[in-house]
DNA sequence: GATTTCACTTGTTTTTTGCAAGCAAACATA
DNA sequence: TATGTTTGCTTGCAAAAAACAAGTGAAATC
């Protein structure tokens, strides 16, 4: 019951669609990818909506139950960041949500709510924050 | 993998031996326990050692990297205060994470470490807050 | 000395997962 | 317009993991 990883796909690298969630994910067979997506969608974490031009396509978002998931991942990259030996996560990125949690959060949730996420695409959290300074 | 159950085990319910953890945590079978802790001990977020009256028991406590997990869980009761209609979670306490986070943390941490937890037993945390004021 | 408690282990059955292939609808190309 | 490709799934089947039931030995209790 790891849905937790589709959700960080989704604020920290922008993760949207079936294939996305496929193709990263350390590897996620398709049939559990499947299940996890209307298990999130069941609990209301995550709804699915048409992609507004190519109709196979389907939009994985988050709702409000699911962006008040960001404060666990954070904690959970900090915890990784100081004890995970092969943690991916910055360590800038690790000491500015320390030093400015509350904000940070706002900014995340404000960026992944209109399609943003932390680390990828235009508009991502770390080019914000690197625009503000 | 759901072993952080048992890490919540021991910071809010005081739990330390193998028959305490078997008791509670939502019926679990007894050879899935025993390989979780043996998970956690390996991975260093617990460690075990003999009781010291009773040569039966063994005891199992957390270690720093264990404690550091406290923030996840504090975040993820919050989330579960938010969302889950069936949550367990006093709303006081939700409210006193929340306005108080570093305090409680720290105290939390400080209160497992040497052997107790957020609600269950003599000098619990909630216990010391209704002390405090 | 017999019984109970405690922390496990050892089968066995049932559920979950991983892998491979397939499928229909929608698009892209020619 | 015909053909091939992409996309989001589903379907079988083997492998892994979990739930269930019972048992074991050491240490305590009676």
């Amino acid at each position: 019951m790891w849905s937790l990883l589709i959700v960080r796909d989704i604020v920290y690298f922008g993760k949207r669609t079936y294939g996305e969630f496929l193709a990263s994910d350390e590897g996620i067979a398709t049939n559990i990818l499947a299940r996890r997506l209307a298990h999130l969608e069941q609990n209301g974490i995550l709804i699915k909506t048409p992609h507004p031009t190519d109709r196979r396509k389907e939009i994985y978002t988050l709702t409000e139950k699911g962006l008040d998931l960001i404060p666990v991942l954070l904690e959970l990259a900090n915890w990784g960041a100081q004890h995970d030996p092969d943690t991916s996560a910055p360590p800038e990125w690790i000491a500015l949500v320390r030093a400015e949690r509350d904000r940070v959060i706002a900014l995340v949730r404000a960026t992944v709510q209109r399609g943003g996420s932390i680390f990828a695409g235009a508009g991502s959290v770390i080019e914000q924050i690197a625009q503000g300074r």
